[in-house]
DNA sequence: GTTGCAGGTGAACCAGAGTTCACCTATACT
DNA sequence: AGTATAGGTGAACTCTGGTTCACCTGCAAC
């Protein structure tokens, strides 16, 4: 019954389009294509998928994003209905110029007060003026690393989060690869 | 020139499917089908875009991707093409049960240890049986939090990742309401 | 029962998708 | 000059997409 749902839904994961009429038959095992067009209108109904102006059918915004509850602190709501602020993709939440932005596994302990820990995935972003304070992707006197990008009047530098480790201060060049923008950890 | 695939992929963000021929005139200007076909035929070598086994257009995965690169330690890589390991979604990479994934963004500095800030998103998963040692959300006593989840002997507490607050021994009921597994900050 | 109705088939319809062919430029190259 | 060549128009074609209509079930409700 609700079974055609998944194969739709997986059908759009692998071919990362929705399937058209014909297509949905195969799916199904209908015969006719009106069979179909009731089958989406009823799952329209449901909120699983949509269509536009055009009748075309499109994934609707749940297919893609994870609904966004409150505070933790305020709990885990009964009814998820209720509290359900918002819908968001992790993705467009992240990214902002895909075309400049890459991904780094971090790799050391030196961000561990910032809470970037060893593991984790950094979403950097190239070709960006870093501000004092970003986190930053510095090739310094031939080393990678990330650091805070701090300044002291006009001299820059560079501070880890972690007291292990100290300052580094540029002695010959200082090339800041990209900022970090955001951070991503899976358990 | 090229500023067509910006089009094409803004048309592609907002409607959440591919342009048709038809549309892809009326965002270029092109009056004929056959300079979209090789407008279509040089994105798809670009990368861009692609074709499905039916000739149809959809989105390429650089689309919803972006490149996965190696180690912070490793450095930036001065040719991209040569170091990119890999090419990954946010959202693919940190959900797997869509239909019981929510997000929380978190409050207060308990976990502060296991790297969560305060203004941190998690993403949490309902209905699975915490593991010792897991972080989760839970219920106790009336309040609800986010902490570790461990076992002495056969009594569960709730242990913080902060050594200013101590653990939780639940007196009258323990409810966890969801696992965390993934952890999301944005600069 | 028989009445209603959800859910299926089958056929018709038009607009659009994707492809191909012939042809028409401008521009660059020797 | 002439001649490739990239990139556009225009028209033809087939197949599918989305929609609608008429009709045929089986099953539940009264």
């Amino acid at each position: 019954m609700e079974n055609y749902k998944d194969r739709i839904i997986s059908f759009y994961k692998k071919h990362r389009r929705m399937p058209g009429y014909k297509e949905i038959m195969n799916l199904t095992g209908f015969k006719s294509k009106n069979a179909v067009f009731k089958l989406i209108n009823h799952l329209v109904d449901a909120g699983i998928v949509s269509k536009d102006s055009q009748g075309k059918i499109i994934p609707s915004r749940s297919l893609d994003e994870i609904p966004m509850l409150g505070l933790v602190e305020a709990g885990f709501p009964s009814s998820v209905e209720e509290e359900m602020t918002d819908t968001i993709s992790i993705d467009n939440y992240l990214i902002e110029n895909k075309e400049s932005t890459y991904m780094l596994e971090v790799k050391g302990e030196s961000m561990i007060d910032a809470g970037i820990h060893e593991g984790d995935l950094v979403i950097v972003e190239r070709n960006r003026n870093p501000k004092v304070g970003d986190i930053v992707i510095a090739e310094v006197d031939g080393g990678w690393t990330m650091k805070y990008f701090r300044k002291d009047g006009d001299k820059v530098y560079l501070e880890p989060a972690n007291k292990k480790f100290k300052n580094i201060y540029p002695e010959h060049e200082l090339n800041i690869a990209a900022v970090v923008k955001g951070v991503v950890r899976k358990y």
